[in-house]
DNA sequence: ACCAGGCGTTCGTCAAACCGAACGCAACGT
DNA sequence: ACGTTGCGTTCGGTTTGACGAACGCCTGGT
């Protein structure tokens, strides 16, 4: 498999990614693009096939390498394996850390404990949007993420996803449990 | 710098060399990707600005990934740096050996002994089709390859560039040397 | 209240991407 | 010698991508 996905809704979609991400209109952007703002709408919206010149100008615009307008999103799911990450330690303190996420300025960071048995899938509906989850496995083994992309973790492993799509929790030994912090602006 | 390239010409050039190395014919091609022959003879040729879905049908016809298509060819330049590749210890012998190339049956390899002094700068011009040159310096320093993608190697590095293009060797210290392996079928 | 400015969408027009058919060329087969 | 087959190119015709203008919607300034 190289790249099984549709051409047109995922242009559409990463065009709409990237310009989220460069934080501009799409006035602005047909602008920098040279392109009618028409144009861009419809692109945007997944109507339409877009010629290479037109998407090169689009790529240039945002400052992206083209190829990155014709990928899938990059997974949001980032897992990070025990003893994978390089320790520091604290000064003066007596012990080492391992950074895992840094936090951001006006987020709240709520912290639960999450015990969990085999069998007992927890399905969690959507949180508000921009809610990011993430979570530390104390023990067991448990199965986590958005429910098209679960990554199984171990004790020590840390993983994060987004929080505003379905997702779901679901151990895999007897006496699981974790850390969960939960991450909304 | 990302893609630095022009996307037009780099789009044609890449659709024949893809087409070529498939080894079918434009016909061929076209029925396939289910276009015109018209339309992929005028995207050889350079004139013309397809579609994304266009491109998409032919990358698939193709059995490539799509961004092959986007991409200049990869550079056949290739530089190994002294000590950048592991050593092999020989068996029964005593002695280290880095392997740079392997030999392929039925080509011809003929070793030379290049000694070039700075200032004059050699060029050659190219030779059969399908030839390819190894070079790996002995002493002093050499800017060496394609005359439009030099490089400069130094004591122990090795590099190997098409034969079969303009290139040109020159050196930078007094007393370079170096071995030149050409090697032709 | 009003207007000015920016946003994203929708509409009609025009250029061009894509198509199909015809062409010239070369290599076979009868 | 001739007809056949496949190649790549060139020629009008049609679909459609890209454009510019106009629209409705907000937000903020006077």
């Amino acid at each position: 498999m190289q790249q099984p996905a549709p051409p047109l809704a995922v242009i559409a979609a990463a065009l709409r990614r990237e310009r989220d991400r460069a934080g501009i209109s799409l006035a602005e952007l047909a602008r920098r693009a040279g392109l009618a703002k028409s144009t861009l709408s419809q692109l945007e919206s997944g109507s339409g096939n877009p010629s290479i010149e037109t998407l090169w100008a689009l790529g240039v615009a945002l400052g992206i390498p083209f190829s990155r307008l014709i990928e899938a999103p990059p997974s949001p799911v980032r897992v990070v394996r025990a003893g994978s990450s390089p320790r520091v330690r604290s000064e003066g303190a007596d012990f080492y850390g391992t950074l895992l996420t840094a936090g951001i300025p006006g987020t709240r960071r709520d912290v639960y404990v999450l015990e969990l048995e085999p069998g007992a899938r927890r399905e969690a509906d959507p949180h508000i949007p921009g809610s990011v989850e993430h979570i530390v496995v104390s023990a067991g083994r448990i199965r986590v993420g958005p429910v098209d992309e679960l990554v199984e973790v171990g004790p020590g492993d840390y993983a994060t996803f987004p929080g505003d799509v379905r997702h779901s929790y679901e151990a895999l030994e007897p006496g699981s449990w974790a850390v969960l912090v939960m991450e909304h602006r």
